[in-house]
DNA sequence: CTTGACCTTGACGTAACGTCAACCTTTATC
DNA sequence: GATAAAGGTTGACGTTACGTCAAGGTCAAG
């Protein structure tokens, strides 16, 4: 059997003008080409064809998807890859899904929705790379669980607690008080109890952990926020230090 | 508070430039605009730019956004609408996790993937739009369940049977055959009884139905191909036709 | 006063095609 | 055999949502 550029353009859900396209990056040659320049293609170009849109459709650009069909000899194992990469990306409609679940739930209990608590909405699964990075992939998985594993309602109490002890840091800032005092060092003790409530916080080397955390405080502005800038970060990573080493 | 156009940007997990980018299309201009041109951004600015990164992630076009965001007064029902989109996206995936799939299970079984097959495979979803506009939605759904219905073991040997058919036609013309002869009638039968074991298929305007389908074979490419090309698809059409009015 | 981080406005680059333009073949029809 | 319709070819420029310099102004810290 034998096709010409229009007839496997439809044949395969798409326009002659990406056959020619691919005609040109080497991705895609006609099985056979008139004298007259008319390109014509066969059964196995067809199957090469889908192969290559299917791997499109999953977003992956065509010089991957040479690679992938020049290495790939075993039809089984690309598929397999596919597979993969397909369920993957079901996992993070899932999770988008829920969270915009969430968000809506949260107006329907007819409190609104403040830019903080938004923000660390969406914080909790888009810095997920960052966060398996730096305390490792069980920590995240963990993490995320537990997190998930709350009802709404909890969820929203908790971040309430959250935003309270936020807010309590920064007065006591703004008020002028030292990291020593008493007032900043009990928030200190109210910071590190929180922090031990998080499953997946490490409890070995937990005074390492705790002034690496304080450190990023102050040198994440996405964390600095949080208390109210670089400046506010800085005072709670002061009074975490020194609570630390009373401790010690 | 208020940010800076760096420190918003990493607050939503963006750029910069895609900030500037959003000024310069009026999406999202700044809260203030400082003596130096600097731009600085309020929590109801971070808030607007999550919005639109959540429609953008969903694919839709700024213009849109735009749209969706000036027409959009109410946040839930906002919110709602993208629900539906990302439940849609995660149908559409499902599907496409199951075609994969069912094609591995096809190899598995140790059974080659013919390209026929292969493109059976997809069209099925493929051309759902036109299907259903030619023959109406409830002739799609129906033919989904039912095909949706049967175990891949039956799906492939349904298929063989196609194919065998198929190979008749293409076997009797190239053999020189004439539409009105006895054996390119004895097809027209199996082919007739064929299209009538498939849900969904008219049972009155039965006559019609078939004459605009042979009509189809010979026009669409895409069925043509199943009877050797345009030339074999006149064959099939014509003794479909003498078969239909010998009834008459 | 320099250094380095951050800001500005152009302006060109990119990916995967869409969309003409200008022109040649093939096929069907008068 | 003329002619139009349908389909083919190769350029070449347009599109979207930014990325990526370039050239230069601003600002806090040492």
């Amino acid at each position: 059997m034998e096709w010409s550029i229009q007839q496997i353009a439809k044949l395969a859900g798409t326009t002659s003008r990406t056959l020619r396209h691919y005609d040109e990056q080497g991705l895609l040659t006609p099985s056979r080409v008139g004298a007259n320049g008319y390109r014509y293609y066969d059964g196995k170009s067809l199957v090469r064809l889908q192969r290559i849109l299917l791997f499109r459709e999953l977003g992956l650009g065509l010089p991957q998807i040479r690679e992938l069909l020049e290495r790939e000899t075993d039809e089984t194992s690309a598929l397999l890859t596919h597979l993969e990469v397909l369920r993957h990306e079901k996992d993070q409609l899932n999770r988008r899904i829920a969270a915009v679940e969430h968000t809506i739930n949260s107006l329907k209990e007819g409190k609104q929705l403040m830019a903080e608590e938004m923000f660390d909405g969406f914080d909790h699964t888009k810095y997920r790379d960052e966060v398996e990075e730096r305390w490792g992939k069980d920590a995240y998985a963990q993490s995320d669980r537990w997190w998930r594993g709350m009802s709404p309602d909890e969820q929203k109490n908790w971040m309430e607690r959250v935003g309270q002890l936020n807010r309590d840091w920064i007065s006591a800032h703004e008020a002028g008080l030292t990291p020593d005092s008493a007032e900043a060092q009990e928030l200190a003790d109210r910071h590190i109890a929180w922090l031990r409530s998080i499953p997946g916080t490490p409890r070995t080397e937990f005074a390492g952990y705790i002034a690496g955390l304080a450190e990023m405080y102050v040198s994440d502005e996405r964390f600095a926020a949080n208390y109210g800038g670089q400046d506010g970060a800085r005072f709670v990573r002061d009074a975490l230090n020194i609570r630390m080493n009373r401790d010690a």
